[in-house]
DNA sequence: GGTATAATGATATATCGTTACATTTCCTGC
DNA sequence: GCAGGAAATGTAACGATATATCATTATACC
């Protein structure tokens, strides 16, 4: 049932490693520029930052975490001013929420990609969004043999990336 | 792609509206005592008491909620009170907590059924638990083309229920 | 009854998120 | 450059959700 190696022949939707950080990063806030261009909204130094910040992390941070780390004009903003952008960056698809860990991440792939699945690992902590067509198309049929018209879902998955898997499983 | 009529041919896993209500709290009581018998714990009134009132609702109920509506000895308990039993029951299977409204719920089938799929009506804030099967076997296979390995996971769909929706659909 | 464990009572505190309102920044038209 | 309005930020206080700690009480077992 379960696969015996841990490395599969697909590609992992988690990041390697080791892999050119700064250009994700910047490739991330790129596309936020391009968003807000489309959408209307400015991607102030605020926003920027909170983005930034989550883009540098491939996992979930809290907004308090965010709050500590945040080096803002040399000092500590009001956790106000984190939830304002991350309200912002969330409505523009440029974050995501994971409820069951109140915490935030930086979306991973543009919007026509979103699988609506979100991986996290309990080891490390890193966080990965694949393409869960087939899970949101069985939510789809799911819904509908019980009548009920769904309108957003979100599916959390807790467990271990690749990288923090034994090799020889379990 | 939708269905046109919001009466389908399979049986809804919502609660009739009108239905033996007593009958299904004290089955899931009975439930509880049954678990409880097997794992160990004890099913003491405190439990019983926020068990029995998660029972009533059929729908998410937030933890300080259950504290206003507790009629305990006559007087308000503290909220680590009821922290703990829903802990306790959550452990037990007997109640799920849904992450995405910070709220709730009593599990309405026995643990074998458990979907792990949650709808949530946005309008009556009506709970059902469909027996997902292929939603848990989607999300397997995701993960395991990840190389990922699942430990738990949480599917929360909010939208309307069959009650709710308009006749004519829309 | 005596003892160990489970559960509760009570107080305080940690963590997460929002309200309210004043001020500043940015865009637009002149 | 400057007025006016909209968007965004600054600041303080608060509300909502959840846990830590320690003393006490109930229960099971001998």
């Amino acid at each position: 049932m379960k696969p015996s190696s841990p490395t599969p022949s697909e590609p992992s939707p988690f990041p390697a490693r080791r892999h050119d950080h700064d250009a994700c990063i910047a490739d991330g806030l790129a596309r936020a520029e391009a968003v807000c261009r489309e959408r209307g909204g400015r991607l102030t130094e605020n926003r920027r930052a909170v983005l930034g910040l989550l883009l540098a992390e491939h996992r979930p941070v809290g907004a308090y975490e965010i709050v500590e780390r945040f080096d803002w004009k040399r000092r500590k903003p009001a956790p106000v001013q984190i939830y304002r952008a991350l309200s912002f960056l969330e409505a523009a698809g440029l974050v995501h929420r994971i409820a069951s860990r109140n915490a935030y991440v930086a979306c991973s792939g543009p919007k026509e990609e979103h699988g609506t699945v979100f991986l996290v690992c309990r080891d490390c902590g890193t966080f990965a969004e694949p393409s869960g067509a087939a899970v949101g198309l069985a939510v789809r049929d799911l819904a509908a043999a019980s009548g009920f018209e769904p309108h957003a879902h979100a599916l959390e998955v807790t467990g271990r990336c690749p990288e923090c898997r034994p090799a020889g499983g379990g």
